[in-house]
DNA sequence: GTCTATAGTATGATAGAC
DNA sequence: GTCTATCATACTATAGAC
């Protein structure tokens, strides 16, 4: 039950690193020098780099996924046929509750933003590792709400709003933003992504 | 007038590699050898591996905005009033001409895809450098088109329109895409952007 | 324009003392 | 858990013969 402060320390700094200059321009040296710590800390505490880039992430996603899920389990308790403004207003509103809650550790999104955006094969397995099952649910509900639409349609449309959220963490600023700040940004989204997601097909 | 095939050969592997592995984790030993050239054929040619970079992208996104300024220099002699959805089209309608010209040669759009989704200064910068005064234009034109909108609204929605789009570029498929289908996609954005653009704010 | 050879540096990872 | 020292390998870039 040891938990090493050094680990915790190791995993801010490189969650800072990564975010700010990349997963491959951050040498493990970087880290372990601007977290005060021993070269081989970081093989000690996770093995390889790339295993504290995957704990990095799980970090921020993991209580993501968890949320999104908790409030379409609420949504679906509550309302026997939620609307898609209703699905997307929730699927919106974890990913602001999430941003919101990391504070002064914003790096955290940033890099989740960056992991979420590279194409390459081994990011792009991180990514549908875990986002997959919570994506498959939500297009699903999205297709119960939009009858009108063609299933992959919906999966498309999904797949954009997906983008411009990467793009949200990928861009999550530096300094707080305030619990107001979040609930405008959610407004604009909703406001903005609503209207094309339920909009009839070409 | 020399124009060396070795020049467009490194090019033409340099695009295909960076976009298929980043930047980072492609070396310039990687792409001589692919391009079956010499090992200092780069610094000769281009001077450094930044430079292939640059050159790279420019090769795609130098036509990309010729086309963007031309077709709203069209469109704005035709219509003294273009509607927002008049301008969205004709914005997202130089992409995809771009990317079907493209062809056989997809992985120059997503080493752009690449190049604009980094956030680091040095992408940034190439990419505000190349983008920066098209998207300004266009701002301008959806600012006159869409009176009730506030202009910061505007930007902000344009600049969610463009993340779409950087992941389209991102994402674009290594197969050949028939006019048909480059036309089905642009209906299908359209769609799905329009009526998000136009919509009241928040 | 193309080649070989190499300088000069940085990398991820590990061994082994404490 | 932390330290130093180091292995083995990779990198960008350049010098200089052809």
């Amino acid at each position: 039950m040891s938990t090493s402060s050094t680990r915790d320390r190791l995993l801010d700094t490189a969650a800072q690193l990564f975010a700010e200059n990349g997963f491959d321009r951050t040498s493990v040296r970087d880290i372990t020098t601007a977290a005060e710590a021993n070269q081989a800390a970081i093989h000690y505490h996770f093995g390889s780099k790339e295993a504290v880039l995957r704990a990095a992430t799980d970090r921020v996603v993991g209580p993501l996924n968890e949320r999104r899920h908790q409030l379409l389990d609420d949504l679906l308790a509550d309302e026997h046929e939620p609307t898609s403004d209703q699905l997307l207003r929730i699927f919106l509103q974890a990913d602001l509750e999430t941003l919101q809650a990391l504070q002064d550790r914003g790096a955290a999104a940033r890099l989740v933003g960056r992991v979420y955006s590279d194409p390459s094969p081994a990011m792009q397995a991180m990514a549908r590792d875990q986002f997959g099952e919570t994506g498959a649910r939500f297009a699903d509900a999205l297709a119960a709400a939009l009858p009108k639409l063609p299933a992959d349609e919906i999966v498309w449309r999904l797949e954009q709003i997906v983008a411009v959220i990467v793009n949200l963490f990928l861009r999550w600023p530096h300094e707080g933003v305030t619990p107001t700040e979040a609930a405008v940004l959610l407004d604009r989204l909703v406001a903005f992504l609503g209207p094309g997601l339920s909009a009839p097909p070409p």
